[in-house]
Parts: C-alpha cells; structure tokens; sequence
DNA sequence: CGCTACAATGCAATCGTATGCACTCACACG
DNA sequence: CGTGTGAGTGCATACGATTGCATTGTAGCG
C-alpha cells in the first residue's frame, strides 16, 4: 500500500497524495480532494512508509542510545531508569529510540559502522575519554550528547555529582557525625570521581579528617573490615552509589552492627525499589529523568543546528531513609 | 559519503563498488578492482547507508519490542532483562533493538501506525488478548511473536508458569508442609491464570486444600493479616512472582514473623538481584534469556519464510534461598 | 478584452543502495 | 577465421516518499 496506489485508484498524482496527508502548509487543495484522499487512506490503512521518508528527508527521528558501561538486565537498575526514561521522552516526541550496546570483544570498528550507518540522527552516549570508542565517536560526524559521565568534545548532561556527595557529608554532620568515611568500587567513572571530590571538599569545609575505603563492588565484608578496624572508626560512612550502601547493610546485618546507631549509612542515586529495602536508605537522589529529558533537548537543538550548552548539571537532593 | 562517490575517484561505476564492498557472488572482479575499492573505502571511512539499503532491500534487519504491561524502569526489573536479553541477541546476528512502549493514553491507532510503518521487520510482543492493539497487531501483516503471555494467532515463547508453580508446590510438600497458599494480585496476566492453575492441579494431586490470597501489588499487610487470620492458617505460601514475596517477607519481619519457622515463602521469576535480598528468597527461576533467544529465532523463521511453533515453552526450575 | 494573481494540481528529480540485464573484450576451440 | 564462453564491468531501474518548479483554469481588475 503506497501513496502511488492512493493515487491511482483516485486519478490524482502521488505528489498531491503525499501534500495532502503530511499536510504540506504553502500548497492548496480543494476540500473534495482532501476528504477524498483522506478517506482512501484511512479506507485502505495507508501509512506513509518509514524508511522511505527518513531517505528523502535525510533524518530517521531514531535516536540511539549506547552504553559502554555494563549492559542492561534485571541487576542493572541504573540503565534500566535511563533506558526507561529515554523511551518515554522519545516516544512523547515521536521519536523512536534504538539500543546500541555491545558484547564485550566486539571491535571498536564495528561497533562504530553500526552508529555512523545512518540508521540514527544522533547518539545519547553513556561513557567516558578512557574509552577509544567514546573519543573516536566524539570526533565523528554523528551529533552525540553524553549523560552520566562526560566526554571531551561532547555536550554533557549530568547529575550534580560533587555537589550531591557534598550535600550527604553536610546532612551526616548536621546529625552530629565528625568521622565520616567514604565507600567506593575504584576511580573507573569520572562521576565516580566527582563524587569523591565533593566529599573531600565538604570534610575539608568542615575542616573533618578524609577517610577513603576501596572495595570490591559484590563483597562488603572487606569494607566494613575496613570500617571497624580503622583507629578512630567513622561512625558514618557515605557509599558511592546505593547498591554498594545496600551490600554494606547486609554486611552490618550479618555482623550485628546497628544502623545507624553504630554506622550511618547512605546511598547515591536514588534507583532502589522503594517498595523494598529502598525505603530504608537515606540516599542522593539524581533525577534521573531530567537528566535523560535534558539530553535529549540537548541533542534535538543540535540536530536543529542550534549550538548547544557544553554542560548541564541537575540538581540532586536528600531523600531521607532510616540509615542516617 | 555514497558509494557513487568513491567509484567517480575511482573511475568505476557505483554498482561495481556496491557489488564487490557487499561481497556479492555471482560476480567476478579483478583483484586489483577490489583492492583499490576497498582501500578507497576504507580511507574515506565509507560505510553503506542502512536506510536506503532498507528501502532497496525491503528490510531492516530492526527488531521492534513493544510492552503492554509496564515500561521499564529501575523498579521493573523484569522489562529490563526481557528487553537486555533481546538486545544482546539481536546485538549477536547483526540486528538491532528498537524499543516501542508507549504513553497510557496514546490512542491504538497511533501506536499502531508506529508499529507497522516500515521500521521493524518483526515485533516482539508482550501482551495479551484482551488488549485491542494486540489483537488487531495479531491480524495484521506484521510479523510478531509473542512472549511470557500468550496472544490468540501469535507465535508465543514462555516460560513453564503451569509447570512451575506445581514444581513450587511439591518443593513445599517435600519440605512437610500441608497447608500451602496462594499469593497473586490480580488475573490480568494469562500468565498469572497459569501459575494458579499449576498451583491448583499440584495441590489437587497432593490431595491437598488450595487456599487463594488475592492483594493489592504494592501492600502485603491486609495479605498477611489474610492468611494468619484464615482458620488453619498457611504454613507455606506460593507467591505469584518475586516482588510479591518481598513485600510479604517485609510485612512478616515487620510482624515478627519468622521466615521460614513460622512462614515459608516462595516467589517465581528469579530477577532479583541476588547480591542484594534476592539471595535469601527460595524462587522459581525462570530462564529469560532462553525465553527471548527463541522468540527471536521464533521471528527469524517467519521472516525468512518458514513457519514458526505454535507455542514454545521454556524449562524453570528451583533456585534454593533460605525463606523454605 | 488583456493581463495578473492565485487556487489546484501534475511532473520529475532526488535520497543511496541493490540488482537484472547488456555489453566488451580476450581467449580457446573447431 | 568464425564463434562460443566467461571474466570484468557499466547502465538503468526500483524501493517510496518529499519537494522545487511548471502547468492549467478561473476569477478579478483596470
């Protein structure tokens, strides 16, 4: 079913099908031949055919989305809300959203000829400069917009990583909190790294003694090891993102520690299932649905030809649990 | 960058470039020609533009996903595996994952008209009969395979929902419990009606009394007042998936009930992260990954022409946890 | 009546690729 | 020397829409 076939069974031409329903402003027709067309087209389910517009109109209103840390599945609550979120912002702007993720062992060639195809307008990209693909990308013709982490080169659009982590060191000393540690998986995310520099701010603002403790992200036990074995042990500790807050409770759990009695805890990010054991931990939590909205804005002006801000941080707040 | 590009520099004709860069056999060209092609290629960073092979081709090799129960979200850890594994599959034969939930509220035609208009070669469905879009998709000329519910007229892959639960009963029995419950929130999902047949048909076998708790998703209170206020109250519960078990394993610490002596409890799914509360829970685990692998294959044999089982199942089986 | 202006529509090019068919050689064979 | 054969390549069309420009008819105006 094409315009040709509308066209034809009407006598008219398919230019004055294809004006008529994509409703071309600067050309008239007469009301008959609207209603005729219209009702034709309905009658016969006729839709424009997708991958024939996006080659005359040079743009496919896909936008793609590709993440060079970790791959989505029932563990991986953070891409599931930054998928989730990108999807429903697309679709309310009638944009179709494409997933790009990759084995590992998939070379960096390949992967780059699937993005640069043209089977996309633009890219929301999830990675960082350590990431060949990431800078080569960056240098590329293909408009990208970062989230989460930056990349050189590429507009930015993030969550207030320092000022978040800052926020927690304030909220644990105004609980009265003077030894405060700092929980993290390693220096890999530049967000990771924000985090840690906005705690290190915060403590020297408070003119309070740093205390940085590195672990494995799955196992907890080493970390409270850590925790209790210092010489003045903290008595709260801010966890770089939740999921390492919620293993290091059920460590405490394990080893009868009291929360937050004997340790406070709290989380960053805000993506725990509130209607589990989310509702107990106080956390940062990064909006992240205005942060995957204000990428998109991002890529659309540039894909408009706009010139777009080089960094858009979003704001984070507090949300209290029962852990601090 | 247009493959008529580089046979003008050349001095070849397009078709020459197209045919050798796509490897077509059936003809024969001088190795010279194809090196310098190549090279040529390779230097300028040509890449074959996917849309106007899509439209010449009269495919996509895009595969679309299209939810009716949910949108993916940090909480919806079930969407994210489903559609986490359908990425890496498709990832792995060279075909992409477009994603298709839409808005409450978008009219079916609209949603519909997105569906079928040219940009997916397939759609992976997950849905059921009593929704209109996926009845009138099930008639249409899109090739769709459903998945986890059944849809009338569709190819289906899902997991043992029958066959599973009476597995999670007889665990139950095995383990010297009589009096076994029924947690679910509602029938909307024919999945759902399949786990309580299962649930009825194995208790029915055991000669045993089946006992229903219908509750509200989100609040596990009012379930477990339900079944400690039954006269021979439950030693044992099924609940229909996993999230539902966690909400009761809260409401029964939260009660003071203890997990298994006083209550065991199982869910069905086998999503939750198992870093986290997820280890404790005895599940059902269902293979997704599986489940989604097939239903691709299940599409791929209808693209390519061949007809497609009726209806695939997928193996479950018991994970052990420390709540039976 | 002649000329302009605009409503209403059609023609044809274009987007970039794949592909059926035709063409040109050179060579081998009888 | 004529001719079939196959290697190596080009021509031209189709995929289905959008869109600049041309064309027709009719009304308005001086």
């Amino acid at each position: 079913m094409t315009a040709r076939d509308i066209a034809q069974k009407l006598g008219l031409s398919q230019s004055t099908v294809s004006r008529v329903l994509s409703g071309a402003k600067d050309y008239q027709y007469s009301e008959e031949t609207r209603k005729r067309i219209r009702a034709r087209a309905e009658q016969m389910g006729y839709r424009p055919h997708a991958v024939a517009q996006s080659l005359r109109q040079q743009r496919t209103r896909v936008i793609g989305f590709c993440s060079r840390h970790g791959h989505l599945d029932a563990r991986n609550t953070f891409l599931a809300e930054i998928i989730g979120s990108l999807q429903r912002s697309c679709s309310e702007h009638g944009e179709f959203l494409m997933l790009h993720s990759f084995a590992p062992g998939t070379p960096d060639d390949v992967a780059y000829g699937e993005l640069v195809s043209g089977r996309i307008d633009g890219l929301i990209l999830h990675g960082n400069d350590a990431d060949p693909l990431a800078r080569r990308l960056a240098a590329g013709p293909l408009p990208v917009v970062a989230v989460v982490d930056r990349i050189t080169g590429v507009p930015a659009v993030l969550c207030d990583d320092r000022g978040g982590m800052a926020l927690a060191v304030r909220h644990l000393s105004e609980r009265g909190h003077r030894r405060i540690g700092f929980v993290h998986a390693g220096r890999g995310l530049a967000s990771v790294c924000a985090r840690i520099e906005g705690y290190l701010t915060a403590m020297a603002e408070l003119g309070l003694e740093p205390h940085l403790i590195e672990v494995d992200y799955e196992e907890a036990g080493p970390a409270l090891a850590a925790i209790r074995s210092a010489g003045t042990p903290p008595t709260a500790v801010c966890c770089w993102n939740d999921v390492t807050a919620l293993v290091l409770l059920e460590a405490c759990a394990a080893a009868g520690l009291r929360v937050p009695a004997d340790l406070a805890v709290m989380g960053f990010d805000g993506l725990l299932d509130t209607r589990l054991a989310g509702q107990h931990l106080t956390t940062v939590s990064a909006h992240w649905p205005e942060v995957t909205r204000r990428a998109l804005e991002v890529l659309r002006a540039r894909l408009g030809g706009g010139d777009a801000p080089e960094e858009t941080v979003i704001d984070v707040s507090v949300r209290l649990g029962r852990t601090t």
